[in-house]
Parts: C-alpha cells; structure tokens; sequence
DNA sequence: GTAAGATGTTTGCGAACTCAAGTATATCCG
DNA sequence: CGGATATACTTGAGTTCGCAAACATCTTAC
C-alpha cells in the first residue's frame, strides 16, 4: 500500500537526476545497460520490452530518441527480417559510463545507503518473489 | 534496482484490473481512498497531491475528472479562499466501495499473497524507511 | 496600510506512454 | 504450395502527467 507511493517518489527522484545531468529518462538508462550487458550489445525490441517493463510502441519511441542521440543504431537480423535489433554505439556505452556515476550516487543516497547489507539481502529477496523477473537472452533464433 | 521493475510491473497490472472493471485509475482510486479517511472526507489539493505522490497540477487534472464523474465535489474554505477542497460524495464512497473490492484482491494476489505474515511486517517496516511518509491531516487552517 | 513574498490552484505546452490498427515476415497445417 | 495464424515492429490518436508561468489570496515587515 505505501509500497506504491515510496517506490513512485523514489523513481521521479532518480529520473529528475537523470534527466537534469544527463539528458536521459530512467528507462533510457535502463535500456542503455541492458544493451550494455547483452552479447554483441544487441537485443531485439521485444525483449527489451520486456526488461524495461514497456510497450513494444513505447520502446519504439524511446528508441527513437536514443538513436538520434546516437547512443543506439539500428541492426538487421540475418535470419529473421522481422526484427530490428538496436545495439549499443560506442557513444552510447561512453554516455553510459557517465551516467551511472549519477545514477548509482542517486541509488545509494536514497536507498543503499538507508539499509545495512543485512537488510538489503532481505529486501531483494523479498521483492524477487514478485512478478518481474527478467529472464530470456535475446538471441537472433528464436528457437 | 530489479526493485523499479517489479513495481512498474505490479503497478500496472493493479491499474489495469481497476481500470477495466470500474474506469479508475490507481490514482483515482488512491485519491478516493485518502478522501474517505479524511474527517469530513474533505481535502486541500496539496495535501491530496503528497499523498498521492503527484504535482497540483496532476491534482487538478485527476479531479476533474472525478468530478465529472460525480464522484467528488468542490467545497469552498470558509477561512482561506484561495484553497479549493475535494469532498468526496456519496456516489463516491459507493464506488470506491466497488472498487475495493476489485483492488484488494487484485493486490492480495500479486502481493500479499506471496509473503507471510512476518515477511509483510519485515518489508512493511524496511520500505517505511523510504523517503515517503504521507502525515499532515489538512484542516483548513494551517496553523 | 502597503509593498514584498509565500502559498493554493489552474492553465499552456510538451514529454512519455498505452491502445488499437496497420504492415511485413514467419510459421504451421491442410 | 497456399491460406490461416502468430510474431516483430511502426504509427496515429488519446491519456496522464510534469514544468513553468499566471492568478488569486494570504502573510509579513516596514
């Protein structure tokens, strides 16, 4: 119930910082290290829609902004012609980088750092049991 | 960090089900709930937008429609004419009683369902720590 | 009492999303 | 093969919200 409220004001919190020293939404960012951390530094949108907790039209568009930042480029799939991978530019794992510092101060300042580890470990285990996991690879085969 | 995702996903699976079955948001529905628990079931439009987590314009856009369903009503305050309350009405506590229904299930499936007892009470009082309470009652005059 | 500032609310504009519909491919089944 | 269905993505319309600016009203200080 308060649950609702805290990570609501928790969120505009971190995305305010985002955006005021970055130029980039929560969810920008999200999708930057997922890519980030995906072989090749490539997803399709679909499973990037899944990550972020987005609508395939909504990935569309905040894709859309990142690649004319430049921070993403189109890819085609070899073997399926449906999909249409975005990748990770160089500029965009640079613009990364930089963000995380703030982003991970922003983190620990309104939420690491009010916990003990101890207190932590419970809290991610606790939330793990909700539905939103976050699994699936991405490969170009589907099968 | 999995913890915006698995409130992003709880989130809108909630307002979903509310919407579908009643043509309320969570936001609606939160802002009918603080109303019935306030004593004349009135209240300022900045106490409504802290609790609620929204900025006074949300506020305002949110009760107009509200309003326009039936569901609140303006009033005016006797000692402060610039405050404009929201009163909930009749037709109002009726529907968030509907609506309750639909809702505390929905969240005893996604959410309180999953933990126990002692888990609840855990996680009740680390997300406690949160930068966001919900205290101020909203009588008319501040002092 | 009056100017200066604080507070409560609304409004114009724009950003971020969703939903529904449309297009292009893939896959499956007869 | 050929049509039905499913999948990946895009697009158009509409909603919800924040920010900044505009008002109106209180409050404070001189």
């Amino acid at each position: 119930m308060r649950f609702l409220r805290a990570h609501a004001a928790l969120t505009r919190a971190l995305s305010a910082d985002l955006v005021a020293e970055h130029g980039l939404t929560i969810n920008d960012y999200e999708v930057l290290l997922h890519l980030a951390r995906a072989p090749e530094k490539l997803l399709r949108r679909v499973d990037l829609s899944e990550r972020v907790v987005l609508t395939a039209s909504g990935i569309t568009r905040l894709l859309e902004g990142l690649e004319q930042a430049g921070y993403v480029e189109r890819a085609a799939c070899p073997t399926d012609r449906r999909v249409v991978y975005a990748r990770l530019t160089a500029a965009g794992e640079q613009k990364l980088r930089q963000a995380s510092r703030t982003h991970l101060a922003g983190i620990d300042e309104l939420f690491t750092g009010r916990f003990s580890a101890d207190e932590l470990a419970t809290l991610s285990s606790l939330l793990a049991r909700l539905p939103a996991a976050g699994d699936g690879d991405g490969q170009c085969a589907p099968e």
